[in-house]
DNA sequence: AATAATAGTTGACTTAGTCAACTATATTTT
DNA sequence: AAAATATAGTTGACTAAGTCAACTATTATT
């Protein structure tokens, strides 16, 4: 570490962070052949009743047609079928199929499974809170 | 919330916060003009004395060319200089210039605005032990 | 001196997004 | 009820940013 640096530590670890947990972290094995926008839109799925396209393109910040993109290839991978919607004609429903709810256990798992590595390497006394902590940002993130 | 869901609160939370701080996070201002990967190798730059383009490649886990890549954008940018290393004749040393130095200190700031407001949602109690465990984690995480 | 290893670059390619123009349906206004 | 407007989704053309493989140049090993 030289002093030349102008990062706050603060920075840093947030970049750390994200960068460990995101698109190019955990190896690149995140989650199987699903990337981590494909893992949000299968969450997004899986926590909004009748998900349409266009909530998955505001869940990951997509325009519509990024949205659509990612919903065609969750599509052509067959994690999730599409159905015209019942009540409005313009609206696209997304649902998961069985093998989309397979991956997204593994990819959880997965997740779960760094998150023990990093655990341990932390400092007992701080291990406590840390998953109460993370959820109580994450829960605020959202808000 | 439905209970459908597959996925663990503590892998959502994890999602949430890589999506947040990372790439497409921050309404996708998080750096002036770099990206993500651009920040974290500016950062490295400034971390290690006399860096490589090899270095810059391990710390985002590219491919060699994908280094090379990243630092001609870096360069064209105007943020980093190359410098043939006076002790290794294959070695390119990256150098931050004034320019860039501004830059990463602009990101800086912005992401320390955007971690305030983050704290300012979260109940008072946990407030206080937030910034010290994120370091933690991002310290255990380089291990 | 020959061989192998390392650092970096480049061309061809792929992936994954954007924008703008389009269709189809639903809602609002007059 | 008709016209105008808004919303949902798709598509073609484009761009950004990475990979791989082949290459050059230098250094280290045998």
């Amino acid at each position: 570490m030289n002093n030349k640096s102008t990062i706050s530590e603060l920075s840093r670890s947030l970049i750390t962070i994200a960068w460990y947990f995101g698109p190019k972290g955990l190896d690149g094995q995140c989650c199987g052949d699903i990337t981590m926008p494909e893992f949000i839109a299968l969450d997004t799925i899986l926590n909004i009743h009748n998900c349409s396209v266009h909530d998955i393109g505001i869940a990951l910040g997509f325009t519509k047609s990024g949205a659509t993109r990612i919903v065609n290839r969750l599509v052509s991978k067959g994690y999730v079928r599409k159905e015209a919607s019942s009540e409005d004609g313009r609206v696209c429903c997304v649902a998961i199929t069985k093998k989309g709810e397979t991956i997204i256990k593994d990819a959880d798992s997965r997740y779960r499974e760094k998150f023990e590595q990093l655990i341990s390497k932390m400092p007992p006394n701080q291990q406590g809170n840390v998953v109460t902590l993370l959820n109580s940002i994450a829960q605020a993130l959202r808000k």
